[in-house]
DNA sequence: TTGTAAGCGTTATCAT
DNA sequence: ATGATAACGCTTACAA
């Protein structure tokens, strides 16, 4: 007779016995217990096999690749997930996608997100109220995240940095304990600006773009001051407040050009740029002859309108790539110290600043 | 001595013993143990107040509630997506995310499933090989999926069916055991050419895109021959092939026009179109005086263009939003049956279709 | 109203 | 090379 403490440990899957028996229904995929048992070997066996651990016999290989196919085993992820202790999964956090610049940021973050092995999640804020949780519910879903301008506040951000979760911020000032990936747009802005100054010669000039919304637009007006300074031209007090849409800034032009028309109208996007020229020919202003206005980004649109439209292009795609590649760093725990980059950009000059000799549109 | 059916069960959580000790550790989240044991609850309760079921004396709540927020307490996903049984997650595959087309559709998902409590994962193919794991892979981390066309294979979705997993199918032909939204591509197709035919009275056609590869272009193409037989016009043998892209159209269209130009090419997408422009532009053809274009999309570039490009407006934000929606009863239970959708498209007629009377730009 | 503990489906440690 | 089983952190039936 055996003492209690000779006694085996009990099973602590008591509740696997009569596991079988629900085997076919829709809808409720297979585990890797029923694979087990089908190759008979040991659920060890199993996962060995399904992640490509060393140490498995080539025929026990055999067989359970045999009963994974024929059962048509797919792992569960949220188990998988819950004893790895990741998740092998990022998210990606940007106000809104409309217009193309998000999608490019995004499709750049999850072509290289992909390339590294981890699923994307993504999450539009709208300027909601409810973006501080969802956001971190996302945080709850991925081992890491991107979080673009315009969406949470700095306080949310530290938030998941001190909850140690890796993060990058796009488009955005730095925050501490995270890396920072933006477009050059107060050096962007200054050429374009001085271009408009010195090889134009405009010296009247506004701003079309929300400052206080956007760290882009706000560098960007920074650099456009700091030019028109350089220049000797006079400054404009503030910029005209304007959203990141077409029909804003129609409208914040028409407003505009009625009253006291610039000989140089600088937009902090395309969109409104191209609301900007129309508003002016409904005006009878002529672009460039009478005024001349820019914008950013170079959408196809801007290509395509007429005039051309003088623009500065951002890699929109590689500011997403580089942002998935500055989080997997993170996440994989190579490096510790943050990094802020900028990428360059490139003035475009089309007809709408101003006719050029060389021009071909 | 007790007999060995008589031996208490081994509780399962041996190893919860010996738990505290490993606070403070960044990146390590507390769990429902430490938020319970500083309440001086159980987990269950925790979980009750977390959950926000009834049956949870107000002061015990209010405890706990004060518990969660002092250790910043967040339920861990995969535990508890393992232990529900689902992810409260979708996810939405498509073949690439350039051009607006994608990013719309996606944008108009999101909103919905943001709404219904569900976070989003994308998946793009690229066209690439993996596309089949990519998506048994991403099915394995979702509750139910949207695929658009020209992704993957219909094997691949009969699989993820006979899985069990809710689907719906956008931009694609209708698969067996699930959903399908998809724009009135040949009710518009005819409409567009008819006015072309008719109203413009052009004669000889073209139509520039790869029918094989989308079902939206190969129902486009099917309304484009209808058009013109009805209206006893010679019908082309079979579509100019092309890809979805701008300069792959200028190409293409370079091609076609240099040999034996048509009066009228319509064009699968805005983007072939645009590239069709430039090429009739270069060979020195007026456009619409000696060719017309027309395309599919309504692009902000479409509008911009000059000339003005008459297109179809399809509603991308709406079909995204549908198929959401879609996917959200499925995946609820509420319904069964399969549900086929098709979304009105709209005619814009602008200056490249020809010269129209009341002509505005 | 609250607690106990089984169960979710994996991974990985430790024996054998 | 393989098996047994603790552990991951929750939800929920059942008991009290």
């Amino acid at each position: 007779m055996k003492a209690l403490t000779e006694i085996p440990q009990a099973p602590g899957r008591i509740g696997r016995i009569g596991r079988a028996g629900r085997t076919g229904r829709a809808g409720r995929s297979d585990t890797i217990y029923e694979v087990a048992q089908q190759a008979g070997v040991s659920i060890a066996t199993v996962s060995r096999v399904m992640r490509g651990t060393a140490g498995v016999a080539p025929d026990t290989r055999e067989r359970v690749l045999r009963s994974v196919s024929d059962l048509r085993y797919t792992p569960s992820r949220s188990a998988r997930s819950l004893a790895e202790g990741r998740h092998a999964a990022s998210g990606i956090v940007f106000p809104d996608l409309s217009g193309p610049y998000f999608a490019e940021v995004v499709l750049g973050y999850e072509e290289v997100a992909a390339e590294t092995g981890r699923s994307v999640l993504i999450l539009t804020t709208h300027g909601r109220e409810a973006a501080r949780e969802r956001v971190l519910d996302l945080a709850a879903r991925v081992d890491g995240m991107v979080v673009l301008g315009r969406t949470v506040g700095d306080d949310v951000l530290a938030e998941l940095v001190s909850k140690g979760l890796p993060l990058v911020v796009l488009a955005r000032y730095p925050v501490e304990g995270a890396d920072s990936v933006n477009a050059a747009n107060e050096a962007s802005a200054y050429a374009l600006t001085t271009h408009l100054a010195r090889d134009h010669g405009h010296r009247s000039f506004a701003f079309l773009g929300d400052a206080g919304a956007s760290t882009d637009t706000s560098d960007r007006w920074r650099g456009f001051t700091q030019a028109l300074a350089d220049c000797g031209v006079p400054v404009p007090s503030a910029p005209v407040p304007c959203p990141f849409d077409e029909d804003d800034g129609r409208a914040a032009a028409e407003r505009l050009l009625v009253d006291r028309p610039p000989r140089a109208l600088v937009c902090a996007n395309d969109e409104i740029a191209l609301g900007a020229i129309t508003a002016a020919e409904a005006l009878g202003l002529r672009v460039p002859d009478d005024l001349a206005i820019t914008g950013w980004d170079d959408l196809m649109a801007a290509r395509h309108s007429r005039p051309g439209l003088t623009t500065v292009s951002q890699p929109m795609r590689a500011l997403g790539a580089l942002a998935a590649h500055r989080l997997h760093e993170r996440v994989a725990g190579d490096r510790n110290e943050p990094r802020h980059e900028v990428l360059p950009t490139q003035l475009v000059q089309r007809a709408s600043c101003g006719h050029h000799p060389e021009e071909n549109r």
